[in-house]
RNA sequence: GCCCCUAUAGUCUAGCGGCCCAGGACGCCACCCUUUCAAGGUGGAGAUCGCGGGUUCGAAUCCCGCUGGGGGCGCCA
């Protein structure tokens, strides 16, 4: 049997870390077994609804390069994709029920319904619906209370009921706690949990990877295929990513949409293998993966069962991982659009387009300080201001004071404007020689010139700076400090 | 409150009865490299394998209980 395999976000929001992480679970799994990766668009509650984020959701999947086999806008057989679309299937399967005798229309109100809990609570009994509208007779009367009837199933009143799954194995459910759950809502659509099996059953869906939030529902999914007489698909509950608190990640945990994180400037790949190892191993050294080599690895035997808490820290080391990899062409291209951003790009004195060969120049330097894309108009503006701003005290070196440091930048500028070959190793052995000639320890003197010439005690060996900034700029840049001290 | 899941260092994890007085990674610390910052290299601190009982010649690994953590209990998904 083929696997076939289902991303069901609901259009409510953003995309959020924990939701992706299942898609990619899901598309890492029809990918190693060559089966089908599909997304299906989960959008029966109209009040929560929100515009624009189906859209979000299909962007973050192709951002991190899950391409999807079938979803919205697919032909074929088992579409459409959109549950909003496909209203006649879960009427007709809930007609069934209700033909049978398994289901039947409630007329509870909402007010009644509300106090039935809120009674419940107080006195501390489970809670759940008192099914009575079970009883014909009861239907009958509330009838008039509520012209919008739902359905609910008849869920068996005792036994125990046991679901398998593959992180967990055997989940036993007692029955007599499971109340009949609505089926189809007063506006005729269909809960979660009847489009979910309909549409599961109708895709043919083989292996149903969710997050463990879901498995409370899984004994009520369990009846409902038992009803329709459909088999049900293979149960892989995932483990919950967690936040630094140990509560289910959310939005009060900081970025928590994976196009925040692209925002963010994190790179694909890094969250990509970051998310896949929350919850999945391989063994007992292997940490950095490609998508391709994620795919040939993953097996659902692989999960995790327990929780995992999202560590932004390792995120942030991945992320520098993968920028170390990239070459000098590909970084650039990459880190251009950051540095053009009119908001929170280079200053806007800056001119746009920023010179691409300039930049390539600069990037040797820079990647391996790199953690994220966003970081680097900050670390790279002073190659492209005129003047960087900077407190001129840190123009004294450590163990000299202001006349010496100005004795030492009048010297080096000199050797500036007189050096012919403005290469990086020219440079360090003119300024190694200035440094001796000066009974300077080299790292008075670079540290000096550093800050006059980068703006900044910390940043890339001065040498090879000064060689892409160029003669002119660094002359002047001297010129400036030797006053400023 | 009830039900379910879960439990190896701060964090992600390896381990599926003896190879483990527990391995890898992030983070942290130190040293090396070095003109600063990174990156890299080397080393280190950090886990009585949540606790208590069993089973076994032998348990992180199997069983039971407890405790902690999490999730679920909607005409939300």
């Amino acid at each position: 049997m083929s696997v076939r395999v289902r991303y069901a976000p609901s259009p409510t929001g953003d995309p959020h870390v924990g939701n992706i992480r299942s898609a990619l679970f899901n598309w890492l799994y029809a990918r190693h077994e060559g089966g089908t990766f599909i997304v299906r668009i989960e959008d029966t509650d109209q009040t929560r609804y929100v515009p624009g984020s189906v859209e979000a959701i299909l962007e973050a999947l192709a951002w991190l390069g899950l391409d999807w086999d079938e979803g919205p806008g697919s032909e074929t057989r088992y579409g459409p994709y959109v549950q909003s679309e496909r209203l006649a299937l879960y009427r007709e399967h809930a007609d069934r029920l209700l033909a049978d005798g398994r289901a039947y229309l409630c007329y509870c109100s909402t007010e009644r319904l509300d106090a039935l809990k809120r009674a419940r609570q107080a006195k501390r009994e489970p809670g759940g619906y008192d099914r009575r509208c079970r009883d014909p007779q009861e239907a009958e009367k509330a009838r008039a209370e509520n012209p919008s009837p739902v359905a609910r199933f008849k869920t068996p009143l005792e036994g125990t009921l046991a679901v398998h799954d593959a992180v967990r194995g055997e989940v036993a459910f007692d029955l007599s706690l499971l109340d009949d759950f609505v089926l189809l809502k007063s506006d005729g659509f269909p809960t979660y949990h009847l489009a979910n099996v309909v549409d599961d059953h109708l895709m043919e869906i083989s292996h149903v990877m969710r997050a463990e939030e879901w498995l409370p529902s899984a004994p009520r999914h369990r009846l409902l295929y038992k009803a329709f007489g459909y088999e049900m698909p293979q149960l892989v509950h995932l483990p919950l990513i967690q936040g630094p608190d140990r509560a289910k990640l959310s939005k009060r945990h900081g970025a928590a949409s994976v196009l925040e994180f692209r925002d963010e400037g994190y790179l694909p790949e890094a969250l990509l293998n970051f998310l896949a190892l929350l919850g999945w191993s391989l063994d007992e050294t292997s940490e950095l993966f490609t998508k391709e080599e994620l795919a040939r690895h993953f097996t659902p035997e692989r999960i995790v069962a327990s929780a995992a808490v999202f560590n932004r820290e390792k995120l942030d080391w991945f992320n520098g991982v993968y920028i170390r990899k990239m070459g000098d062409a590909e970084l650039a291209d990459a880190l251009a659009p950051w540095l053009e951003d009119a908001e929170r790009g280079l200053p806007s004195a800056v001119p746009r387009p920023i010179d691409r060969a300039y930049l390539a120049a600069i990037v040797p330097l820079e990647r391996e300080r790199l953690r994220k894309l966003a970081d680097a108009p900050q670390m790279l503006s002073f190659f492209f201001e005129e003047r960087p701003a900077y407190d001129p005290a840190l123009l004294v070196p450590k163990g000299m004071d202001a006349p010496g440091a100005r004795a030492a930048l009048e010297a080096a500028l000199a050797a500036a404007e007189e050096t012919d070959d403005w290469s990086a190793p020219a440079l360090e052995t003119a300024y190694r020689a200035l440094a001796e000639r000066l009974g300077l320890r080299t790292g008075q003197l670079f540290g000096a010139v550093r800050v006059a010439v980068t703006g900044r005690a910390a940043a890339p060996p001065l040498f090879d700076t000064m060689a892409v900034l160029g003669k002119e700029r660094c002359a002047e840049r001297l010129r400036r400090a030797v006053e400023a001290v």
